[in-house]
RNA sequence: CGCGGGGUGGAGCAGCCCGGUAGCUCGUCAGGCUCAUAACCUGAAGGUCGGAGGUUCAAAUCCUCCCCCCGCAA
């Protein structure tokens, strides 16, 4: 099939490649190179550079809401086009533009965590699975017909980094499926009673407050590894908290009191308590809390 | 030129501002103590102080340029 594929970061990868060797595709829509990084230096997207570096042609509109882009979209005349992570919401003239419509991968199983960040709010909700949906997509947000779901469990220790690369590959995996069978699936509606929203990640919500269950603060710390990472400030530095796990409060710390016995790192939360397993100093590099106190301490 | 921190024996840090025998914690090796040990004691090995210039009697420390890592912000 002819293919237009829309996508942005590095979960669109797989998907991308997969289009690309399975089908045939035509062109690539990608958010704009925007300043990023030190320096400030225009960056382009995982999806641009990809495309860039198998020849596919790549097309980077601000928006997709006039006439004009509509038009050269349509002009494309591929079969269906394929969304992941684009960025930008679509307005009808895009979704509709080719004869099988436009389907979206999408890091949830829906109807549950329609939104911007699925797989963190899966991990710091508690989840035990998550998963991916092929999906229509349509006006509303993450609302069209379901085609094909896979599940990945989250395991106890699962970090948002490890989950995001899973998911990536299974959604190339699922959309080569569906896409086989197109003709033949028939979308299931999502039950409108059972949705949540899984609101982006604020950069706000990395500062951890300790005045929290310690279970609550692990899930966070693991949901937000390794971006944008939480952290707490200590002698007016900056400690990103990578790993942690819950432990008994043996030593009674109050809510953000720290231990630090030489060895090992204790946080006092106001529920239970958290043993610091990886953190990172601002300006260096993540390390296990015993390498960092062997020559730093929190005193 | 967005702001800023850092590169010192295998690991993590101090020393740099106020130039002059490279220190601490841990690890490694050897020996000792011990029923025993990741504990303790003694000793040892191991460093072009990121790289290249410069200033100086003397540079990890001051100046210049370069390479690499990271935090913020996006």
């Amino acid at each position: 099939m002819k293919v237009v594929f829309l996508g942005t970061p590095e979960f669109a990868l797989p998907t991308l490649e997969a289009l690309y060797k399975n089908h045939e595709l035509v062109c690539v829509y990608t958010r704009a190179p925007k300043e990023a990084g030190r320096g400030k230096e225009m960056q382009k997207s995982p999806v641009h550079v990809w495309a860039e570096n198998h020849g596919v042609e790549v097309r980077t509109p601000k928006t997709l809401r006039n006439g004009e882009e509509q038009a050269k979209f349509a002009a494309l005349k591929a079969d269906i086009s394929v969304v992941a992570a684009y960025g930008l919401i679509l307005p009808k003239e895009i979704i509709e533009a080719y004869p099988k419509g436009c389907l979206n991968v999408h890091g949830s199983l829906l109807p549950r965590w329609r939104g911007a960040a699925p797989m963190q709010r899966a991990i710091e909700a508690g989840d035990k699975k998550t998963g991916i949906t092929i999906m229509q997509v349509v006006e509303a947000l993450d609302a069209g017909a379901m085609y094909k779901k896979g599940e990945i469990a989250i395991d106890d220790d699962m970090t948002v980094g490890v989950l995001h690369d899973k998911m990536a590959n299974l959604g190339a995996k699922l959309i080569i499926e569906v896409l086989a069978d197109l003709d033949n699936i028939k979308p299931e509606p999502q039950d409108e009673s059972l949705v949540t929203y899984a609101k982006k990640i604020d950069k706000e919500e990395s500062k951890l407050d300790f005045d929290n269950q310690a279970d609550v603060l692990e899930r966070k710390i693991r949901a937000f590894n390794p971006y944008p990472a939480t952290y707490f400030e200590f002698g007016g530095e900056r400690f990103k908290l990578l790993k942690c796990k819950v432990v008994e409060n043996v030593f009674g710390l109050k809510a953000g009191e720290i231990k630090d016995d030489g060895k090992r790192l204790y946080i006092g939360c106001a529920g239970g308590c958290l043993e610091v397993l990886e953190i990172q100093r601002q300006g260096k590099k993540a390390m296990k809390t015993e390498e960092l106190l062997r020559g730093f301490r929190f005193e």
